[in-house]
DNA sequence: GTCTATACACGGATAGAC
DNA sequence: GTCTATCCGTGTATAGAC
């Protein structure tokens, strides 16, 4: 347990802090907290990081990272054929989507509610700001691609340019999320959230090719 | 400076301790922090308030007074006669609405900022969760007295059940305001507003009248 | 009733022992 | 290189002086 070290031991520290971020919340992160989450000593800490904001910087990076690792697709994947184009019907990918998204928001609270914990961190303190706004360009761009795949598989096209949406409907699923996360409320949760998804099938429209292959 | 003191001290410290957290964070706002801020010795603290939950408590519910004193129609009050039915042009109306919360957002960000932060705080306080969830609920009604408004004032109305309508419209703006407090694009705030106005006015139906007074 | 002085616990960071 | 012991600052709460 010796040389095996540098950074070993930082991954180490992150998932530790994570853990412990998960459970007790942000502020309850002591450097004593998460070396002792790790089973590590407390001067493993800091030459590991400079300073806990560094640990935090790691932190928030990693958390990103999750968020893209998982699944874009409606219910995995869908075969070795790739997605069926054209045919599937819009509603249906519509809701796919956001359900598979939902369904993470249920699984898993506390990491969401850690992810607006850290961005308000970060807000706060001024090293740290410029981490909080790549996180959330970072995450409109995964939002984009989502909309992107959605009408790539139903086989339509977006009515509205897509930055725009993509800003809203991150806006949106944020909003709803975050109202969810407060009062658990399941059913309000899910009216609202089929709200949104009827409003994204009106901003589909067939895509129109010139003449199929008769 | 001696007799005038129980409540009066209380509204003194809690508008120093909402001072500070606009200027610094929550997490800055430490009991030595607001004495301090309120021009208060530091023995004050702690008759005037069982402890620092009580006054986070009291915080909470002062800012959410605030939200209720804001204007609630688009541009202030619009005269005697009271609401215009039927003939103003519902496009307007909507965009009115939403314009003005914007406007209130874009006017004191660090305040709105307060707001979430305040939230997640007390999602973590065991003694305040019930808190946080009442937030949320007083913020639904006032989201759906809105949406009432709207409709009166356009002679029209909602083709989608209020309550469900109100918490999306609710989680769409704190959406939209979450991510405009972190990044500040004004440009694409404002586009991604207008694409939930739009669609709020399809969710609108004129009002069949049976017979117009002719 | 109002405020001062202080006790106590905790968190971040470092110097120096092994 | 790894860890222990400790310093200093800060936050909460209270005992008791005015």
């Amino acid at each position: 347990m010796s040389r095996r070290s540098a950074d070993e031991r930082r991954e180490q520290l992150i998932d530790a802090a994570i853990r412990v971020m998960i459970r007790d919340g942000v502020a309850k992160a002591t450097t004593r907290a998460v070396v002792a989450e790790a089973g590590l000593p407390l001067g493993a800490f800091h030459y590991c990081f400079r300073a806990k904001e560094q640990l935090l910087h790691s932190v928030i990076e990693r958390i990103m990272l999750r968020a893209l690792d998982a699944p874009d697709g409606p219910d995995g994947p869908d075969g070795p054929d790739g997605p069926v184009f054209g045919d599937a019907p819009v509603g249906e990918v519509v809701r796919g989507t956001l359900g598979a998204y939902w369904e993470r928001v249920r699984r898993n609270p506390d990491e969401h509610l850690l992810t607006y914990e850290l961005t308000q961190y970060a807000l706060r303190k001024p090293g740290l700001a410029d981490v909080a706004r790549g996180q959330y360009r970072h995450y409109t761009e995964v939002s984009l691609r989502q909309l992107e795949t959605i009408a790539r598989r139903s086989g339509a096209e977006w009515t509205l340019p897509l930055p725009v949406l993509a800003r809203y409907g991150l806006s949106a699923l944020d909003g709803l999320t975050l109202n969810w996360l407060i009062d658990r409320d399941d059913e309000a949760a899910s009216a609202a959230l089929d709200l949104y998804a009827n409003h994204l099938v009106t901003l589909l429209r067939p895509v129109t090719e010139p003449a199929a292959v008769v």
